[in-house]
Order: structure tokens, then sequence, then C-alpha cells
DNA sequence: CCATACATACCAACCAGTCGGTATATATTT
DNA sequence: AAATATATACCGACTGGTTGGTATGTATGG
């Protein structure tokens, strides 16, 4: 409820105005939600003043809008190139993205929650266009995530044709995790939901649970 | 964004203004989040003026607050007496919660989805005490669950220790889910997790995935 | 007649967004 | 290479409207 009173002067260099914004967006939205972060915490956190921040984006929507594609290339970035993707059974590969997300539950909440299914449960209604641009992010990455789905329930003997449910319902778990860990004030009980997926997943894949890895 | 110009007159009888405002609190506060509903908002959906608002709730947080009591009890009171209460078998009762519980994901988002999970998500870090009157409501709902579930996984074979930790990952679940239907603007994904849930607690304590009752 | 339960008018703070102006970079001309 | 022109990137005071909350008046039931 209460605030730094900082100054808003502006502490970075001409040309990086906007990736600013978008870095800070991520946190300050993650933080106070959509309605609780003025354009003026927005802007204190990017170091940038108000005429930087209207001169990229039209409105605060926008920004919210823009940051959630942001958000999606980074998190994408992350798991792209991870060690679990090289292994060869796809079982292994799906097991070891869980397995990743649980290790990534550390530190302060805002760092490691769901930008977009953050901002969907407060606004889905009142600005159908973020909530547009935040399921496509979280629908997309589940999406981008079935073809190890599809290749692993084939391997166990299954439907392949389960994947994208599959797919969607390990997002919606990671989201649940989210909300409990916030609820809690504490990264615990997200963890323990991990677990738990962790060993439906190798139920029904048919495969060994991992080591969960240390850090990011 | 556009709301609905319609005057302030109150249409409720005196001393109902309370539990009015206590009503349109769950459906306001989900449908708009806690920092995009005004207080103007609540009144004109609870049919009651400013000055009953301000006579009986001392500020906007007290009234999410009491709110999260309120959710709280009417949800419990809504399983407490639900026919799945009857099966004998522990197992049965636990899957027959959740079978419920999918049952129920119908009709308007923000009339089956959480109170409390959606406003933790929202205000975990700037309202510390409406994150706290939340995280009573959904560890305390899922507290009363673990009697079922320690008694199903002794039934199964399992340590019954692991009764907490389950009863609050089905809690995670259902959050998740919650999440997915807003971001999906659909109910559909939300049923979807609630399958998965139901596969996997049929798997860990041998027992029947029920049908799913209709309607509310 | 008095406490409770409102109703209405009002206020200071804050908010998203605007706007006139400036600083810097780049392109073009001389 | 200096001078000029033009576009981009910013700056920060300002504004109209909204917000949460208050102050004061009135009705109603006991």
């Amino acid at each position: 409820m209460t605030d730094a009173p900082s100054p808003a002067r502006p502490r970075i260099r001409r040309g990086d105005a906007r990736p600013a914004l978008l870095d800070a967006a991520l946190g300050v939205f993650r933080a106070k939600g959509y309605g609780g972060a003025s354009v003026d915490d927005l802007c204190r956190a990017a170091g940038v003043t108000k005429g930087a921040f209207f001169h990229h984006f039209p409105s605060k929507e926008a920004l919210a809008i823009a940051a959630a594609d942001h958000f999606g290339r980074t998190a994408d970035g992350l798991f792209a190139d991870a060690p679990f993707r090289a292994a060869p059974r796809a079982a292994d590969r799906v097991l070891g993205y869980v397995a990743l997300r649980a290790a990534l539950m550390q530190g302060p909440i805002e760092s490691w929650t769901c930008y977009a299914g953050t901002l969907t449960q407060e606004v889905w209604a009142s600005h159908p266009a973020i909530r547009q641009a935040a399921a496509a992010e979280i629908l997309g990455h589940a999406a981008r995530l079935e073809p190890d789905f599809a290749e692993a329930l084939a391997e166990a003997g299954e439907d392949p044709a389960q994947a994208p449910g599959l797919s969607r319902h390990v997002q919606a778990v990671l989201q649940g995790a989210f909300v409990l860990a916030k609820a809690a004030g504490d990264p615990a009980p997200a963890r323990e939901s991990a677990d738990h997926l962790l060993r439906h997943l190798s139920t029904r894949l048919r495969a060994e649970i991992p080591q969960i890895p240390s850090s990011a």
C-alpha cells in the first residue's frame, strides 16, 4: 500500500525506454495487478518519464498487451534450449519440462509466476484485448509442447489425440500452483503441486520421474 | 470498459444492505478485479448508496475481506451436505467432490470461479490483509477435505501423511482450471483439467471415476 | 426520543492521457 | 566539413474526470 517516494527522474539511456518499460511491466503488473499499477508506477520502475511512456505506447492497456508478447518470447526462449530438450524419449522431455518449471519456483514470487495468467485472472471481463493476448500466450505455449506429448502418449500406448488436452492440463496445474504460492506467501505448495503433476504424468506416460534440477 | 449508466438509487429494503453488498462483492470483484471495481460499482450492483456502504464497512478493503469469509461459508455450505458426502468409501467421497466441482463449471464464469483465488492473484503483494483472508479460505477449505483424503490414502495402502499435500494439490488444479477458463473464455478447458485430476486421483486412490453429476 | 440505518452533497488525492517544447541523431546540401 | 533540415525520442507541467472516503442531514423502528 505504501510506495517508495522516489522521484521520476529518467535513469536510462536514450533509445532504451521501450525495452525498459516492457521489462518493468512484467514485474510491476505481476506485483500490483493491472488496476493497482499506475502509469507513474511503471515509469518509475522503468526509470523513464511519462513522456517516454506515451511516446512508445498509446495507452496503459497497449503496454500490457505488448508485455504479454514480450513475456511469451522470454519464457519460450528459456525452454527452447534447455537441457531436457535433448532427451531422446518424448516422455523424458515432457517430465523434464515440468521438473524445470518446478526448479524455477524460488526467489521473489513475481519473478517466476505467469504474467499472462495473472493479468487474465484480473481483467478477462473488463479488458478483452488483454485477455486475448494473454490467452494467446498461455495456449500458444501449451500448443508448443503438444508434439512431445503426442509422441510420449504414443510411446506409452495411449491415444496421441489426447495431447492437446493433456498439454493444457499441465499449464492449468502450473497456473494453480502459482495461485497457491501467492496465497500462502511461499513457493512450497507450488513445488508440491508440481511433484503431484510429475507423478501423474509418469504414470500415464510410463516414465521415470527425473531429478529436479537445481536453480535457474 | 463501458458500464451501465444506471443511477445509484437504493433498490433494497432497509436492513438488507450488508448482505446485499457481500453478495455483490463476490460477483463484481470476480468480474472486474479488486482494483478495477470501484465503490460505486459495488453500490450499484448491490442496489445500495454510498452512505450504506460506509456505514457497514470502513473501507473497500474491509468489504473484500468480509466477502472472503462470506464466500467461504457459502461454498462450504454447498459441499457440506452434497450427496457425495454419503458415500461409504472415503475415496468415493474425494472423487465425488471433484466431480461435483466439475459439474458446477457452467454458466457465467464469475459465478463459479473462486473469489479467494482471483483476489489473491491480484493483490497478494499490495493488500496483505486481503491475501491473508483469501489464503485462509483456500487453505481452510483444503484442510476440511483432509480427513477424507487421509482415509482414502489409507484404504489404498498409501501413507495418510500425504493427505494435506494432496488436498492442497486438488485446490491448485481447480484454481488453475479457472485461469484457463477465463483465458479461453470457455469452461471447456476447466472441465478437461478436472477430468485429468479425476484420473490421477482414481489411480492413486484405486477408485472408480464417478459419473459427473449434471447441473448445480 | 434515541439509536441505528441509511441518503446526499461534497472533497482532496490520484489517475490516464495530452501537449507544447527540447535534445539528439541522421540525412542532405553546400 | 560545416551548415541546414528533418525526424525521432524524449521531457514534465497540466487537465478533466474518477476515486476512496467524509460530513451532515433524514427517516425509521423500538
